[in-house]
Order: C-alpha cells, then structure tokens, then sequence
DNA sequence: CTAAATTTTTAGTTTATCTAAAATATTTTT
DNA sequence: AAAAATATTTTAGATAAACTAAAAATTTAG
C-alpha cells in the first residue's frame, strides 16, 4: 500500500476540490494538476482499486475515509513545512511553496507528529491556512471574510489569503501587507472597486478590487 | 542538467569507494546500492555523457569536478537532516539514517545552508562523520583511531563509528555506549580479543573485538 | 430530442531503471 | 605466455509509472 507522489497530489487535488465543489469532476482535477482528463480517468482507476476514492465512471470522484486521511495528512506536512521555512529558516511566505511540495511527501507520521511538537503545534500555516491536527481534524476559522467586504470605517486585521501564488504574494509584499497586518478601511471607490486602507502608523495603501477579493480578514470590534 | 534520485545516490556511493579505494569499481558500486554490475555499467555511462564521472570501460569511475561537488553536497545535506532529527525532533542515531536518505534529495543550496545555519554549522553528524562545509571541504579528524587499539589504562572518548547500521547502533544501545562517551580500558583478554572498560561512574562494559574494530574513539592525554 | 460538453477508451509513447545471459576484456595463476 | 579465473560490457528485453491524441461513449443542458 504505497501511495507515490504523483497519487498523494491527486489525493491533495481531489480533497481540495471537494471541500470546494461537493465532488470533484475530471476536468477539474486535470485543471488543477496541469493535466488532461485522460490521464485522469486513469489514475482515478487505479485510487479506485487501491481503496483512496469512490469512483464511478462519468460520476466523478469522492475521497473514500483512507484517502481523505492520506489526503489530509499530506495537507498537515506541506503547512508544516512551511511553517518551518518561514520561522526557522527564515523563508518569506512566497517562497516556501514548491520546496513544501516536495517535502510533503516524505516520512511517516511519527516524522511529522514530531515535526509539529517541534514546530509548537502551529494551528496556521504562512498563508493563514489551517493546519490539520495528527487525526485529520481542521478547524476552520469564523468570522473571516474577504477584505473586498469591508466598509469604510471598519478596523481589521489580515488572516489569510485565498491565492497563495508566489506573484500574488509579491505583489502584497510589494504593497506591505502581510499576514497579522492591522488596517482601518479608509474608502471604496465606486468607480473601480478600489479600497484605500491606512494602518495604524498612518501608511496608506491603495488596493485593487482584484487584490481586495483575495485577502482575507477578520474585522475587531 | 537535473540529477535524479538514483543518480545522486551513485554518485554518493562512488564518493565512498574513491575515497577509500582510489577507485570506484563497478562490481564494488554495485554492492554498496545492492544492484547489478550491468545496471552500474549502464548508469555510469549516463553520468559519464553528464560530466558527472570520467569512466572508460574496463577502467571504473571516478568523479569529476563537478560530481564531486554535487556527491559531497548530498553528503552534506544527509548529514545535516540527521542532525536536525537527532537534536531538534528527538531521534535516536539508529533511527535517521533512512529519513535522511529520502531528505538529502529535496531542495537547492540555499535551503541546505539556511538548515546548516539553523543547526548552527555543525562539523559532525549524530554518528560522528564530519560534515562537509558549502564548498565540500571535510575536516578529517586527527588523532582518531580504533578502539580496538586502546591499551589497557587508557581513558578516552567515543567519536564516531565506522558502521552506521541500525543494528550495530541499537547494540551500541545496549551497551550504553554513545557518541561522547569517556571510558577507560580496564583489560584486553587475550583469548578472544574482548576488552572490559569502564566509566566514570564505576559502571562496566565488555566490548567484543568485532564491536571494539568499529568504534572509533580519541585517546586523552 | 439534439447539441454541446464531459468523460472514457483505445492504442500507443515516454522515461528511467533494472535484469539475465552471452560476449568481451582484464587480471591472476600456472 | 597461455590458460584460467574474474570482472565488465553488450545485447535484448522487462518493468513500472505515468502521460497523450484521437475516437467513442455518456451525460447534461437547451
Ligand atoms: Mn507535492
Ligand atoms: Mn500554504
Ligand atoms: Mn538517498
Ligand atoms: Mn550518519
């Protein structure tokens, strides 16, 4: 019962998808790894034989309970590793991406149970993701909205981020906003959706509809 | 000019044989990754056309420049891992060899030295092997030999091991023998070659010749 | 019910590595 | 220097894991 790279990235995939969508349809799971929808139904079969998903043709796929804990657990290293990257290696967040990926796949779950007490059990990994805990348990984060809903007035703080593509998180590192950043909604400008944000140091950042759609917060008071 | 998995660890394996041997014979490569003579003659002549070996049939492999640099770095790199996972994820020496063997593949240069700095530079692995530095300079130890040497009398400390197997070290385990450990060669008896030492706490061990050849230790004053 | 979109099947292709057995070269022994 | 023993290479093919293009089948939407 060996699960190989490529497997565990389709499991990621699919997990991923379902949280999503509900089901995860080929053609999504293709989009998603950079793949085509052939080799998909192929590779769909073989999870199938091996127990890690529900598959029916034309029916699309559903992680069965082991493939989503497998799924799960590759989840928990990638953050994992990107926590350690960042705090103990001094990583910025847009560079830890394709190095986790590599490392998720490796070792056992004692490696990364220990990784974590390590670590100090961090619930979030450098995007604001949640962590799984070591029996697949995440706890997803309330009152988190997307900063594009803020109103003028409103003081909040950034969490997340829903795109965590190295380009995008430049372009925040660009702009100096970055995970635990406090801001006061200053503005929204009607004509493109644009928000003016200012912190506390009296800073001002101008931030596109684009951006704003992307950055998640957690608004105080 | 990607090199694989396997080709890193052949070129792991004939960093060793050269370094012990002169030369790396194909019979010997074959060994030590438990393979085939054929299979070795066929990835030498890949690593040959890769500039990674100078090989001309009939003669064995030797490293070039620049495969030497790239054995030494992976060298490194598992030396590191087994560092990290002794002192930062609590390991024991008999179990990090084959976690670090999967490790010492992943990531560029950057990321071993940001681990190496993480560690705080260490010279020697969690068996007692120098770790080369960022440009594959190794510190050979001096004054270390076998303790199979020590005369009776002599104090002197553990340092390292000349079989890193899971086995000679769980025995080791057993014996409360381990890296750093100071003893003092109490009798050498004759009729088999076992030696008695002791600690400092009055506490004893009877080391048989065959464990006493595979310990290497540093004689004090 | 059609037409469009999606998915599967078919029939290979690719890449990387390994194997057994035969042929060849090298080394050792006589 | 032969002969014998040992080591290496060649040959020819196996294996495994994935991926692809195009055709066929199925599902879904209008
Ligand atoms: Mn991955
Ligand atoms: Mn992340
Ligand atoms: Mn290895
Ligand atoms: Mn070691």
């Amino acid at each position: 019962m060996e699960v190989s790279v490529s497997q565990e990235n389709y499991l990621k995939a699919i997990l991923k998808l379902e949280r999503a969508e509900g089901i995860a349809s080929n053609q999504a799971i293709a989009q998603n790894l950079e793949s085509t929808p052939a080799a998909v139904t192929g590779m769909l079969r073989k999870l199938c034989d091996e127990g890690l998903v529900e598959y029916e043709a034309y029916q699309g796929a559903k992680l069965t309970q082991v493939g989503e804990q497998h799924a799960l657990s590759t989840v928990r290293k990638h953050r994992l590793w990107e926590v350690f990257l960042v705090d103990k290696l001094s990583y910025r967040w847009d560079a830890v991406h394709d190095l986790a990926e590599e490392l998720e796949h490796i070792g056992d779950e004692i490696f990364v149970d220990r990784l974590a007490a390590f670590l100090g059990h961090p619930l979030f990994d450098p995007h604001g993701d949640p962590i799984p805990d070591a029996l697949g348990n995440i706890r997803e984060r309330k009152d988190v909205v997307f900063s594009s809903e803020a109103l003028a007035g409103m003081k909040f703080s950034v969490c997340g981020v829903s795109d965590s593509s190295d380009e995008f998180l430049r372009h925040l590192n660009r702009l100096g906003i970055e995970l635990g950043s406090i801001y006061h909604a200053v503005e929204r400008f009607d004509f493109d959706g644009s928000m003016e944000w200012t912190n506390d140091d009296g800073e001002r950042v101008l931030v596109s509809s684009g951006v704003a759609e992307k950055i998640l917060i957690q608004i105080h008071e």
